[in-house]
DNA sequence: ATCATTTCTTGACTTTGGTCAATGAAATTC
DNA sequence: GAATTTCATTGACCAAAGTCAAGAAATGAT
């Protein structure tokens, strides 16, 4: 709980009042290895906090896995999207091992918004962060070659990485895991 | 002035008070064909609304132009990583035709957001927006292969297009001219 | 430990988009 | 409006990634 509170600081400090008040909405969780956080076609209403764990992101197109994100302990795992807009998930959020997380809803967030004016800069800095973090990977898809891609993916979370099946690293690649592996092999 | 306005109250309404206070901010600015608003190099602290004309969002690679965005009248005009960072932009921001744009300074807006809760509100919505935005625009690059793209970017604004060189057409796609050309001939 | 399943690698071949070059069309400039 | 520059098209060829298929290696279950 107190590594979400450091994480926030990051951004902005919140003072004891404003942190009681958001850190009470926050409800923990435990799930173990390929369990579900959310499914196709369910909407997603929660930001969620991961304190142990890694989680992959990812739709199915014709059958396959496509895989868009992976979430590491520190980050907030979510639809961003379907979060902001109500809308369903077109994306599946499935633990690659045994996770805790602390989960704040929509609602309770919109609440604590309208309480603080601090909590709703938060927010917007929280947002801002994301747009970074999804330019920044448009970017390396227009200007990468996979090979590249792979390097920087390699480069940011090696640790966590190792333990994730190399095809759902290609998928995320946007190659396929054949080719994967020969880039891998001519190294 | 006001179409910026009724553009806000898509998101929120601001009373005539925070508007006032909001609209004084505003620097009026014409550009002719060919300018630049701004540099590689320089940093962007300003984001724009465009009342009239197109822009492209290039930057170099290796003596080529690559097209990452196009705005038009309507859309914010800003490299929103260099605004949010301060550091330098790596992207070129060009005229495509005369232009009427009303600047915002970044200085101006972090007062507006300490002065009214509000307009930091709005502040988060339209983070939130661009989010979406660029996100959307990353799963069509992970999900669709060319043909489709082209298609949906026609979708979106071929009015304004037709007016575009296809060579920015085919960067901002992320491939040649070359192939763009033979997608068309192929319809 | 053994078996079954999942994941990874390798090979042969195909497909797609890129490269280079020539030509033609369109838009700008004077 | 003629000349020049820019832009679009087309062809021949190339390179990179995809496809299909077989087998090896790793992982997990009993």
């Amino acid at each position: 709980m107190e590594q979400i509170r450091a994480y926030f600081n990051n951004f902005l400090p919140l003072t004891d009042n404003e942190w009681e008040d958001f850190s009470s909405c926050f409800k923990k969780e435990t799930y173990a290895k390929k369990e579900y956080l959310v499914r196709a076609g369910e909407s997603c209403d929660f930001i969620a906090f991961i304190a142990e764990g890694v989680y992959r992101f990812y739709y199915l197109q014709e059958g396959e896995e496509k895989v868009t994100a992976f979430f590491f302990p520190g980050d907030f795992v979510t639809n961003y999207r379907s979060f902001l807009t109500g809308k369903p998930s077109e994306h599946f959020i499935e633990t690659l091992k045994p996770s805790v997380i602390y989960k704040i809803h929509r609602q309770d967030l919109n609440l604590l918004y309208d309480r603080h004016k601090n909590i709703e800069r938060l927010g917007r800095y929280i947002a801002e962060n994301l747009y970074l973090t999804v330019a920044k990977r448009l970017d390396s898809f227009l200007h990468d070659n996979p090979e590249n891609r792979n390097q920087e993916l390699l480069n940011r979370n090696s640790k966590l990485l190792q333990e994730v099946p190399q095809y759902m690293l290609a998928s995320y690649l946007g190659i396929k895991p054949e080719t994967l592996s020969r880039i891998r092999a001519r190294k």
